[in-house]
DNA sequence: GGAATTTTTTGCGAAATGGTACAAAAAAGT
DNA sequence: ACTTTTTTGTACCATTTCGCAAAAAATTCC
């Protein structure tokens, strides 16, 4: 035939352009796989997934999978970071945006919560507390992501307060950082509750508490 | 048939008196046992616990295991059961001391903290926290434990709290329940970052700050 | 068209896992 | 001593699990 194949014209600087690799190509989406995985590893954990299950969910066989991501517990470490990224983008911008303290907050919540209760088949919580729990005691290398994970969310807490504070939105003798831990508390507890199926409402009854809490104990 | 037709009524009250049981004598005491399997789902979850562990940790061989408690997640259920009950003597005696709120609570997390940071090989954590993680989303019976768990635990911290609102510790504007779920968060929040093996003295740290917030001791 | 390259597919295999059958062992009752 | 009762110890089974090797397929490069 003609030769001439399709050749992706320069159009588009970063477009996602296929780079013409030299072999056979894969049946599936890098991307799209590892979400499936990622759903797989939050709704069974490390231990309860299986390698054919991931396949299944995947659409790959084994040995792509393997060939794909590595082991299990490499693919388990793609998921996790995944999922972080994932979270920060979700989380990103109400951090970013100006807001009232207590509008930011609440929004922040309900992202958290729209987080961990989505799932087929049950909420699906959080997956660096779910981590934590079991895996990061272990594995030095998954721990050291965990623990990132918890002081991230401290300091971006901790920036909310400092940032109310000095609009006079908080009392001089509010501690932004001491704050910051205990909303991340309130995250954490609403995080473990909602997978033990604790139902929606009263999640949210418990975040409200906690900032009348947090934000009027320091009026 | 499967069920086990000994227990004439006693054998629980502290007689130490062997009760002339008939067959060949077991080579386990089911107590220690017990707390062998406890031991090792601590340290490594439902899933990632097999029975040769177990049998290797109590000694008894598994067809014995399987006979004195029943198959895995019977054996999981008990260890659970024993866990908790073991958690409410530790804490039995100081939710029920009269001190005063402050030192009281401070008591409660240097108990918690024992709980979460004994272990030979790494932080044991809250069982409650990590069964609910992992197996409660699947499981009603499981599910059903870990949530009496939750509230049983905010219920203690509401008494406590209300109490000392009588006593006037606590300012007229507090709602007990609210900060009883707090101090669950922190409870939490705690337990988690300590399988995460968080330093003592930061978890101390965070319990602190809590406990400034919660009474309003935050100058 | 043929070589080179990359991925998929099939299937193997060794180990582990949860569970059970069954005989031997150890005690009490008679 | 013999029976009964209960537990132990060995062995076994069916399944699952993780990982890999080797062949087949699909694509680009020359």
């Amino acid at each position: 035939m003609v030769q001439k194949s399709k050749r992706p014209p320069v159009t588009k600087i970063d477009a996602p352009v296929p780079p013409k690799r030299r072999g056979r190509p894969r049946a599936y989406q890098p991307d799209v796989a590892l979400g499936k995985a990622l759903d797989l590893f939050r709704k069974d954990g490390f231990a309860a997934t299986s390698l054919d299950d991931l396949a299944a969910a995947t659409g790959m066989n084994r040995p792509s999978l393997y060939g794909a991501f590595g082991d299990k517990r490499e693919l388990f470490i793609k998921s996790y970071r995944r999922y972080r990224e994932d979270a920060r983008v979700a989380m990103g911008d109400i951090f970013r945006d100006e807001l009232p303290i207590r509008r930011r907050l609440e929004r922040i919540y309900a992202v958290a919560l729209d987080i961990y209760l989505s799932g087929e088949s049950g909420p699906r919580g959080c997956f660096t507390v779910m981590t934590a729990a079991s895996e990061a005691v272990h594995d030095p290398d998954i721990r050291a992501m965990v623990l990132e994970g918890f002081t991230e969310l401290d300091k971006a807490f901790a920036a909310c307060f400092r940032q109310a504070k000095e609009k006079g939105e908080l009392s001089e003798s509010a501690d932004p950082v001491v704050l910051a831990q205990l909303a991340s508390a309130t995250i954490h507890t609403i995080a473990i509750r909602a997978r033990a199926r604790m139902p929606r409402k009263e999640l949210e009854a418990i975040a409200n508490g906690a900032l009348d809490v947090m934000l009027g104990a320091a009026k």
